[in-house]
DNA sequence: ACATAAATGCAACATTATTACATTTAGATT
DNA sequence: AATCTAAATGTAATAATGTTGCATTTATGT
């Protein structure tokens, strides 16, 4: 099953012309075995034995590809996601809800609450939305219901 | 006028007792000279001769007492705006659309757009939610038609 | 005018990100 | 299987952004 997993992330790479190497592969696991965001500091401490310049190089051509994207959280730090849809070179379609946590600092993506489409001021042409929320998630918010405070 | 303005940044640092010094009246009319958000970059080389940490402490301070917000752009830049309403201390109300332009960078606070309520999936508790777009702005788009490319 | 808390300046440091260049490696070619 | 080469990685240096501690200055209440 890890196997299985890794042959379909060595696939992802081929598909999208990248040599399939082994920070790649353990980027790309890691990413998808989380349904929320990852941060940029996590990835890095985590995966501490690759150089950092890598590691930004492959979130860059990640990104570019359309195979994550990139979103910043309430703190301005940059968290990465995987794409689930038809994400393409340069040309992300994010548009659902990244909610933030206040508690676990997590965040996630949202899927299915796509945007609502509004009318803008005169002369505003845009392109694509992002929607942020922030609070609390399912497990942060139980906690403190239970356990008060 | 510009005496008069000034007077009015006064009373605005006056009534979060902050004192008026000469930093902090700056900021206030320059931030308020304008319709769009102030990057971070910006201030700094506008306000060259104020210390870059002193700046840093200002903005934090007006952050914190509702007189300014802090929005982040498209590239993880910190961009700060006055805030229009009734903003109090940690107490932020800025659920309207913020419109980054690709073309100019600039950040558009639209105060009029506001949120429409969302029903999140379950267990998800929001206390506040943010709205981003990107695309043209007025003066951008125009430039563009009438330019072409 | 004076006392003092608040604000600023300065130095040092931490984190995040980029660039240039040397070295290694995946994968194609023979 | 050996070899070749563009792609990927590592290393070092630098830039940009943000924070902390401490000494000095200043706004303002008395």
């Amino acid at each position: 099953m890890a196997q299985t997993k890794n042959f379909r992330f060595e696939e992802l790479l081929d598909k999208h012309h990248l040599k399939k190497t082994g920070a790649r592969l353990r980027v790309l696991s890691m990413m998808y075995s989380k349904n929320t965001a990852t941060s940029q500091p996590d990835l890095e401490s985590v995966m501490s034995d690759i150089d950092r310049v890598t590691l930004y190089r492959i979130l860059n051509v990640f990104e570019e590809k359309g195979i994550i994207h990139k979103v910043f959280d309430l703190n301005g730090t940059a968290n990465y996601a995987v794409c689930h849809s038809d994400c393409g070179e340069n040309h992300h379609h994010d548009e659902h809800l990244h909610f933030n946590c206040t508690n676990c600092k997590n965040v996630y993506c949202l899927d299915d609450l796509h945007m609502p489409r509004l009318t803008l001021p005169d002369g505003f042409k845009a392109e694509s939305f992002t929607l942020y929320a922030s609070g609390l998630c399912p497990k942060c918010s139980k906690k403190s219901n239970v356990m008060a405070n």
